[in-house]
RNA sequence: GGUGGAAUGGCCGAGAGGCGAGGCAAGGGACUGCAAAUCCCUCUACACGGGUUCAAAUCCCGUUUCCACCU
């Protein structure tokens, strides 16, 4: 009998990585990342990342993968996430998904595929995009594809530009590339969300923030700049990293760059909020709502 | 007490007689190799009371508040 996989998600700062632990040491567990930025060593105060010590012994896959001047991508995260839920299951163990990226999340569990990158292809198409613009991509996409043109802005020239990347790299539409997202890799997962009011939130966040700042955000901020952090186009973007940066260089003084750091991340709220709510699959646990005892009633049904 | 200036939506801020600048915040949404990213949508305000005018946030009078400077 092997129990099924449990996916933890929902918006930053709602207690997912404790819940995780508590799962994890009661049905013998291990966790495995779901936070695109937990994924760079070294961003461990900015990203809430758990010590350590404060992983209990428990085992954790998926954090300090990347160092700060690569790029994180969907598609290598997709491959190294269900490796690791094999991996763990193989040995008898139960594999706890705990994240708040949504499209991460969405990579492990639906049969999402993601055609290949083309670097040198990929900066032609972004020259071009500065300097014709997006809007001369964007007519160029919908001729080639006007089914992926109609879902993509024309002013998001980041989707543009990869769409018409796929259009080359394959051959095929985009559209042609996006298979359904109702198909089940893992049927019986519980997927369970933390739900939390923003009222309660907001404090938790502005506290956290603080929090961070206080423990050394700015400093592990000018470590890791020695480490490549303005190199890599990802991890420099981070909330509480960019605002450091710019504090570091003079262009916000702490005190602006704590509220900075605390709008980003109530809008990151925002946005998690709905990418998670049009899943129908997940489970909510309400704020207040005892938490370890609604997964284990799901487990054991 | 006097003189001058200012009062615009949650905040910043342009406009200076003819249908509501813009930015930020907030709220909603999208999302398939940078996703803590990228992008879209929404949010009729002119301190108050009179007046002039076909028409006033814009002109005039008064009131209130604030800021300067003066006594």
């Amino acid at each position: 009998m092997s129990l099924p996989l449990i996916i933890i998600c929902g918006p930053t700062a709602t207690g997912k990585s404790d819940l995780a632990l508590e799962v994890a040491e009661k049905y013998d567990g291990e966790v495995i990342n779901a936070d695109s930025m937990q994924l760079y060593r070294g961003m461990d105060i900015g990203t809430a990342k758990l010590s350590i010590e404060e992983r209990r012994g428990i085992p954790h896959h998926l954090l300090d993968i990347l160092n700060v001047a690569q790029d994180a991508s969907v598609a290598q995260y997709q491959a190294l996430a269900r490796a690791a839920i094999d991996d763990i299951q193989s040995r008898g163990k139960v594999a706890i998904v705990v994240g708040g990226t949504g499209l991460y999340i969405k990579s492990i569990i639906d049969e999402m595929n993601f055609p290949e990158t083309d670097p040198a292809l990929r900066k032609k198409l972004e020259d071009e995009a500065e300097l014709l613009g997006a809007a001369e991509l964007y007519s160029r996409l919908r001729v080639l594809d006007p089914e992926a043109a109609a879902a993509i802005e024309p002013a998001n020239t980041r989707r543009i530009i990869r769409a018409l990347e796929v259009i080359e790299v394959t051959g095929k539409p985009y559209s042609a590339n996006l298979p359904s997202d109702t198909s089940l890799r893992y049927p019986d997962a519980i997927h369970c969300g933390l739900a939390m009011e923003r009222s309660t939130l907001a404090p938790r966040i502005e506290a956290r923030v603080h929090r961070m700042f206080e423990q050394g955000l700015v400093d592990e901020v000018k470590s890791l700049i020695g480490e490549g952090l303005l190199e890599g186009a990802t991890a420099q973007r981070a909330i509480g990293y960019a605002q450091s940066i710019a504090l570091i260089n003079g262009q916000l003084t702490t005190e602006q760059a704590i509220a900075e750091t605390v709008v980003a991340t109530r809008q990151y709220v925002r946005r998690q909020e709905t990418w998670f709510k049009r899943d129908q699959r997940i489970q909510w646990i309400r704020e207040g709502e005892p938490r370890l005892p609604f997964i284990e009633e799901r487990i054991n049904s």
